[in-house]
DNA sequence: GCCGTTTTCGGCCCGACTGTTTTCAGTCG
């Protein structure tokens, strides 16, 4: 995957707000975002093709995204970014305020950021505008606090591109990112580069395309902010500390405090530079070497959290969290019949090409009206899948769906077409603000219904964009486990759904897990590894998640034997 | 602005919900 792709697909989509927003066509807005998603879910490098190539790109679009390529930007959106004000493109963020009332406000008065507006809805200047009526003012101010506590934090998948981007860069001997990137939680405020290599790196970091700024720079440590607002740190280190500082730089904190602990009651001192006795060194060069003078095993970063991983690492009762290479198959993806831009085909190709045992393929269903599918569309796709079967001799191909979960709890078909899919995920899409009753009873009763056998991205959370919704999630997960129904982890980046927390309490009340990636595109296929993540993070093994299991395993979990 | 023809124009994912309105615009998925 090319960053070049998604850059493009960034400006593109920059560029269909703000046309939006300056009173342009609808229809050209959606081709701009049309054009944007299909170049971020391409699978080549655009930068290395003809952009043509890329459905919904035509030559319009195409001469802009060559002008993008050259210079970091075309003329026309220089043009209505000088119109429209960065601000109040950032009013689009709030919850409930589109491009019609976020131009609006800023034509009637002058609100050009979201901070403007909360503090005119406090001097009352909204009332009496039209439109604007007490209850849209509450609105407008719950969603202002929501923009607000998810900070300055970044997704998983954004944090991790700027890592492997810059790490690609230098030329170090070593180099490798720490932090909670490599802890991999689900936000990021900043990201942790170590080095080993000449002081000239530092030049070399700050010299990069990427640095819009750099914030402080010394002979070891070089902070800059990049050109996403992301902030990296780079730390020169000492080739036979590397295992300590990439021990110290991983944290979390409260681990690190738990083994300094540990280390002083034995008269010894751990830091960034090693494990010491006095001024001997005890381990240094590797983490492996410092957890075992420890005397406990290597914990994954993922665990390291101070949620008893210490402990049970001293007792040598680590349990072994599931890795990428386990993974046997993906249980949640699209196509192009609904919302995914790649043809079954595409997708079933690059499938194979991950060497999985299995694969779903799960195209929602009728009532999400928007994707228009129908009965008939849902058969001819799946004739296609059984003929399709043919080529692919070593992975089995599962027809599934994914259904719709109504208000009430109910699912898009009936049970004698249900029981023809292999495999039936079910999700939330709408009606997020149901009261946290109703919405217990909702998953329960989708739980509890015999042909759904995963419930999809369940808190539906998208992270800058969408809290999760509210529900008694330990009644969920009983229900879960009762009726053997398998709660999604999905890897998807801005959703990590179920988070790891959730994960972890879903665990202890015996329930399954299938670790899916939702792509909506070949690309996506690749988010996998941040699915993993969250289950490493919540301490699952292979027994907890389905798709790692073969596939009679699985069939049997199904009830499709 | 793209696309696919009924091949150079006319259609483009469409329905529900919300808050405001008194018949609907805006937002969302």
């Amino acid at each position: 995957m090319g960053r070049a792709n998604d850059d493009a697909a960034a400006a593109l989509e920059e560029y269909a707000d703000l046309f939006a927003m300056s009173g342009g066509d609808a229809f050209r807005v959606r081709s701009y975002q049309k054009a944007a998603k299909a170049i971020a879910g391409y699978p080549g490098d655009i930068s290395r093709v003809n952009v043509r190539e890329v459905p919904g790109v035509g030559e319009a679009i195409a001469k802009k995204v060559e002008e993008f390529l050259q210079r970091g930007s075309f003329h026309q959106l220089d043009d209505l970014r000088i119109q429209v004000p960065e601000g109040v493109r950032r009013l689009t963020r709030v919850a409930t305020l589109g491009p019609k009332k976020a131009v609006f406000l800023y034509r009637e008065l002058g609100i050009d950021s979201p901070e403007a507006l909360a503090e005119a809805i406090r001097e009352g200047r909204l009332a009496g505008l039209k439109g604007f009526g007490a209850k849209t003012e509450e609105n407008l101010l719950k969603g202002i606090e929501q923009l607000q506590q998810a900070g300055e934090r970044v997704h998983l998948g954004v944090a991790m591109d700027v890592a492997e981007q810059i790490i690609a860069s230098l030329p170090a001997e070593k180099i490798a990112y720490a932090g909670s990137l490599r802890r991999m939680k689900d936000t990021i405020g900043d990201i942790d580069i170590l080095a080993v290599g000449p002081e000239t790196l530092m030049e070399e970091f700050k010299r990069q395309p990427y640095v819009a700024e750099v914030i402080a720079s010394g002979n070891l440590k070089t902070s800059i902010r990049t050109t996403r607002g992301l902030q990296v740190d780079l730390r020169l280190v000492p080739a036979e500390s590397w295992g300590a500082a990439m021990q110290y730089f991983t944290g979390s904190k409260e681990h690190n405090v738990l083994l300094r602990e540990m280390c002083v009651k034995r008269g010894w001192k751990l830091s960034e530079y090693g494990l010491f006795e006095g001024e001997t060194v005890i381990a240094s060069k590797t983490e492996e070497e410092i957890y075992a003078a420890l005397g406990m095993q290597w914990v994954p970063p993922e665990m390291r959290e101070d949620g008893g991983e210490v402990r049970a690492a001293l007792r040598g009762e680590l349990p072994e969290p599931v890795t990428l290479g386990d993974l046997k198959g993906d249980l949640h993806t699209h196509t192009n019949l609904t919302d995914g831009i790649a043809t079954l085909e595409e997708m079933v190709e690059a499938a194979a090409g991950r060497g999985y045992a299995y694969y779903a393929v799960t195209d929602h269903a009728p009532n999400l009206f928007m994707q228009r599918m129908t009965h008939e569309k849902m058969l001819e796709q799946r004739a296609r899948l059984h003929r399709l079967q043919d080529e692919y001799p070593h992975m089995r191909l599962l027809h599934g769906t994914e259904l719709n979960i109504a208000p009430d709890g109910t699912v898009d078909w009936p049970a004698e077409i249900l029981q023809g899919f292999d495999i039936c995920v079910a999700s939330v899409h709408s009606h997020f603000t149901q009261s946290r009753d109703e919405m217990t009873r909702r998953f329960i009763t989708a739980c509890e219904n015999p042909d759904v056998h995963v419930i999809g991205h369940p808190t539906t959370r998208k992270i800058g964009k969408r809290p999760p919704v509210d529900a008694d999630w330990e009644a969920v997960f009983a229900a879960a486990a009762r009726t053997n129904t398998a709660l999604e982890i999905d890897a998807y980046p801005d959703r990590a759904d179920l988070p790891p927390d959730l994960a972890r309490l879903a665990r202890h009340h015996g329930v399954k897990f299938s670790i899916d990636s939702d792509s909506h595109a070949v690309p996506h296929l690749d988010n996998m590894r941040f699915g993993v993540g969250i289950a490493r993070r919540a301490w699952l093994t292979t027994d907890d998640v389905i798709n790692t299991w073969p596939l009679d395993r699985l069939l049997t979990f199904l009830g499709r034997t």
